[in-house]
DNA sequence: AAGCAATATAACTATATAGTTACATATTAC
DNA sequence: GTAATATGTAACTATATAGTTATATTGCTT
């Protein structure tokens, strides 16, 4: 039985969706700083300012969890991507564009970065189960044919460039410079997040991607 | 007190250096195929078909191991880069040799990918500490520099490519291509493990090094 | 205002896990 | 041969961990 005068334990108003909020951006730190198996149900759950009852109840388990972070992960990018329109762009503006936004997007996202290393550990079991990605399944492969044809036409581009491994490539020159930066910034002696090395880093890659395209 | 007739529990001969040499290469196995904190010390020492007592007589704890490992696995490389001997070869040939060797060791060398990520997930604690590297410390970067500038002598290369970001350009797009194949699978519908697939990569590589020095 | 579903808290449980201890056997030095 | 040391096994322990249960409060429906 309530006792009299005795504060109430909810001292907040509730609020499903924004609770639902929180554990996911629990989540998405914890998971990123520590990986799948690292992260901690209890530590999310203190993160989040909620209560580990909660997050069963809203995601079932650590894992349907992950695999919420993850999705929401690709959206956001696909979503940022889509807002390029790089289709309104000249061929070669477009390219470089799509370079920079890449890199940019690692950069201001470090969370992204390490979920997606964490589900390549896992062998990409749980996106394998998704839907979601139904609608990302070849994110802009369309998009970047598009530009390559049109700097063909326009005479700027060789023919014949794979827009799959071009596109594979522009996230390879970002990705692994900063996913690799620790052991990087020792096995080089140099400090791979300074802004000086961030600008020599973009430019190289603008470069190299821009070379491999261009006639 | 030894009963009489019992069979000894001791069936096979003892030897440090090979039970010292299972358990890493039973570590290295659990640890790439896991992570560090998803590795498992009694699965580690079931593999090496030795005792988890003997992984701390030898190795001190699991993160001592985890070191040890890793360190390992940068000498093995090294190792065999020395071996390619690319400063009798031409600065082109010595270049795709390069792309080539490094694509390969990734390709016959899962193992190796996913201890790297596993330490840049934990923001390169072990390689910090660790004394092995100082033999590492830019590691090919005076023979690439070499290659370059015999290129450019020979006027086949441009002039003032930046060394590191082509060392680090080689690495990222065989590396991302590997560590992500899960995911990127999934993504592009596409098997990226296919020797169709592979052979195609490969020869995209090339290119794109290739076309970012030569003139 | 009564009943009910949704939201929340905290305490609990079964199990897994890193690391330890006690002890046994083999090998080496003398 | 014997003592000391290196190598090995198995059982144990303290703790951490994912997941559950019991219960309380809030807010919505009627």
């Amino acid at each position: 039985m309530r006792e009299k005068n005795k504060p109430s334990k909810y001292s907040h108003q509730r609020d499903s969706e924004a609770t639902k909020k929180r554990i996911l951006e629990a989540a998405k730190q914890e998971f990123a700083s520590h990986g799948l198996s690292g992260a901690r149900v209890d530590v999310i759950a203190e993160k989040a300012e909620a209560n580990k009852r909660m997050i069963y109840h809203y995601f079932g388990n650590k894992e349907e969890l992950f695999t919420v972070v993850l999705e929401d992960a690709y959206i956001d990018i696909r979503s940022e991507e889509k807002e390029l329109h790089l289709e309104k762009l000249d061929p070669e503006t477009a390219l470089k564009t799509l370079v920079e936004f890449t890199w940019n997007y690692y950069l201001k996202n470090p969370t992204f970065l390490r979920i997606i290393n964490s589900e390549n550990l896992h062998q990409a079991r749980h996106l394998k189960e998704s839907s979601v990605i139904d609608d990302l399944r070849g994110p802009f492969v369309g998009m970047i044919d598009d530009i390559l044809k049109r700097g063909e036409k326009e005479n700027v581009f060789r023919k014949n460039v794979d827009t799959i491994q071009l596109i594979i490539t522009i996230a390879s020159v970002g990705y692994y410079y900063f996913t690799n930066r620790y052991t990087g910034s020792i096995l080089f002696s140099k400090d791979f997040m300074s802004q000086e090395a961030l600008d020599e880093r973009l430019a190289f890659n603008i470069e190299t991607i821009l070379r491999l395209v261009k006639k």
